[in-house]
DNA sequence: TAAAAAGGAAACAGTTCTGTCTCCTTAGTA
DNA sequence: TACTAAGGAGACAGAACTGTTTCCTTTTTA
């Protein structure tokens, strides 16, 4: 099943996906792009949509993987690892190909819930909450949910706010703003400002 | 110039845009929803493109003074206008007809900067993080910048999160979040859990 | 080496897209 | 009342879209 073709067709439309959105990306394009046939992606996708779904799940799981393996190597206690969250999101922004969150896109075209495409998006979320969640809970947060739940948040509005006004402030003002919230939350009192 | 058809057009087009994104919107679509002619959208825009930008400007318009005001009304003291931030916000997600914030969407299928599309989101962003900066301003926040730019991300992470996994958890995350950077910036120290 | 699977190139069908145009009706105004 | 501007209905052009099919070549495998 896995094929280096299908790979590079996966890849290539994620790329241009990313850029164009869903609905602007044609499948000429892609396929020009991968300088593959149409009877080779017809061949591992029935449809558009579902070449749309695997983009998303394959994302899903490199990006998610990676993210999580980053995390937990730059950060060697459990604390450490939750202000490792927003280290690794500022190295992901400042990547050329760095076009905001494929899965909030996504919901901005496919608005309806109940679909697979939205499900998809919705499952990374609260996956990636889960994640920091977890983090919280081995860092010894008294409500890991709550700090985890901030956190997500913080990070969705970062990975925006990078998208659209520059990488930079973004990933600074997140910073601050997740030690304010996790020293607050593991300490009850700011350390330092 | 402005004409009730016109309004009307630009509402009727809102409404499609935020459900179904920009590519995924059709002109023939939006003039049947509007029970318009083809002739008359083209007489009020020159193309689609045009229209789009309509829409976000006449959109930026009407919701952020909206939302400013609905802000300043429900908060008395400055400081209770930057808790009231998040309290408005829990109203919009809750609208039936909230599908995230217009602007990350668009940038989601507009990415390319310096584009008319892309610049207007920008703004609409650079103003909304400007109005809660003076909001933090006038309730003597040491550094308003700091704590207006924290809070505007956590407004849009918890937009995109009401978006994609519903609004109330998303909302009650929020407000918990946004009383802490504000109790630590104001007071440096939290009040209460 | 021979059979079989996969892929490239491209024509093709059928739909949908943006944008223009014509013809006619309506509404407002001098 | 006559003139003018605006709008409705819809045909139309030309492009782009998704998906199918045909014909031929390459690659893999038995």
């Amino acid at each position: 099943m896995p094929s280096a073709r299908r790979d590079h067709l996966l890849n290539t439309a994620l790329t241009l996906f990313s850029e164009h959105g869903f609905h602007g990306t044609g499948i000429d394009r892609i396929l020009a792009e991968a300088g593959v046939s149409k009877k080779t992606l017809y061949n591992h996708f029935r449809s558009k949509d579902e070449l749309i779904l695997a983009v998303l799940r394959q994302k899903d799981s490199t990006f998610r993987n990676q993210f999580m393996r980053a995390v937990e190597q730059r950060g060697q206690t459990p604390r450490d690892r939750l202000t490792a969250v927003f280290e690794v999101a500022e190295d992901w922004f400042k990547e050329p190909s760095f076009f905001g969150c494929l899965f909030i896109s996504a919901v901005g075209e496919y608005s309806e819930a109940g679909t697979a495409i939205h499900d998809t998006c919705r499952d990374y979320k609260r996956m990636m909450r889960e994640f920091i969640t977890g983090l919280a809970r081995d860092a010894g947060a008294p409500d890991p949910d709550a700090l985890g739940g901030q956190l997500a948040l913080l990070l969705d509005g970062a990975t925006v706010t990078a998208q659209i006004s520059g990488p930079q402030q973004a990933a600074e003002t997140a910073r601050q703003a997740a030690n304010a919230l996790i020293a607050f939350a593991l300490d009850g009192a700011p350390k330092t400002v």
